[in-house]
DNA sequence: CGCCCCATGTAAGACGTTACATGATTGA
DNA sequence: TCAATCATGTAACGTCTTACATGGGGCG
């Protein structure tokens, strides 16, 4: 009956890597361009609390001489394992309409927490939802876009190119894994 | 003091365009692919209430014989005053990093809601955020990549792309407005 | 008559934002 | 010693999610 959020997957996935102090964590989310998730501490420490609630992490608290006191979480087994079960989720076409940076952020953490095999099989799974999304929204833009103003036009425009952008990308992240599309053999 | 959500802007813009009830908005969220909205009954019922109740949207009930009781909603002057201003409002990096969707949104709007020159206020704007930001990002790539997994940096390299992609993308929309950059005359 | 769609809402709970609060330690 | 930074939290608030509830109207 385990709920996270995607926050609290972005912490897992990082404590992974590597144990960190929520500050440290914190640095992470700030520093670094992993958009979409908060460097609060009103967001990450309640998170962490939850995370070791349900036994997905385990903190322990360092406070030796001259030291300040700071607490490190890692990871449990049943946290790697959630973790995995949420990367490996098979990939719906809701997941790509609306939650595109969960997605991307299960595939950083694929490699690590599951395996190559399960990224490449992300990439696959979202190379053929976008090439069957695509269309549709192809269709969308026909029949919509002459009722609307220029830049609602060029707006929707915009989300259509980002698509085909990131089906790109899939395209070429699978060629780095090795892997080439059926019929370009040329 | 009126803080408006994202998703009471959305409706303002829509009603803005057209008066519509809470049900036709609900279908406009659900069919089209304007993303990141929600179009549960308990997101948009509550917002309306709220834009109500600031006095941006009024409300008023048909139900002729033969009908089904339905609320349509306009906007007032004051909730044009309070998109424009929203529209209008100056474009920093931190919308560029975090709100993306609602920039976008704020764009779609901006020729219906404040005229085609705001449009172009907000492509150049975007422009110049993105032409700085790109190259911190590359730094980024470089000097964190090397300590990723390959799916990490792929992942981060797909942030970086979508940003490119969408600089082509307001260089080009530029242009559809008449606006070609300074020194592609050739 | 029963079922599905129209159309509107409410209630509980989870989550993030913002702001504040607290102390310890480093460095000027 | 005084400020800044490290490091951790808490409280109030607003909003979204999920689920439920309600009723009229069209249709077979």
């Amino acid at each position: 009956m385990s709920k996270i959020s995607s926050l609290g997957y972005a912490l897992l996935g990082l404590l992974m890597a590597q144990p960190a102090s929520g500050y440290e964590l914190r640095k992470i989310f700030s520093a670094t361009a992993i958009k979409s998730y908060s460097d609060s501490p009103g967001a990450i420490y309640p998170a962490l609390q939850r995370l070791q609630q349900q036994g997905l992490i385990r903190g322990k608290i360092e406070s030796g001489s001259g030291m300040r006191r700071r607490q490190v979480f890692r990871v449990t087994a049943l946290g790697a394992a959630e973790l995995r079960k949420w990367i490996a989720r098979p990939l719906n076409r809701a997941d790509v309409i609306r939650g595109l940076d969960d997605v991307m952020l299960r595939f950083a953490f694929s490699e690590q927490a599951v395996g190559p095999k399960a990224s490449v099989r992300l990439l696959q799974r979202l190379e053929s939802e976008l090439e069957s999304y695509l269309p549709d929204l192809y269709q969308q833009l026909q029949t919509g876009g002459a009722t609307m103003s220029t830049s609602g036009r060029l707006a929707l425009e915009s989300g259509v190119r980002g698509y085909e952008c990131l089906l790109q990308w899939t395209m070429d992240a699978l060629k780095t894994y090795g892997h080439r599309k059926k019929g370009v053999t040329s």
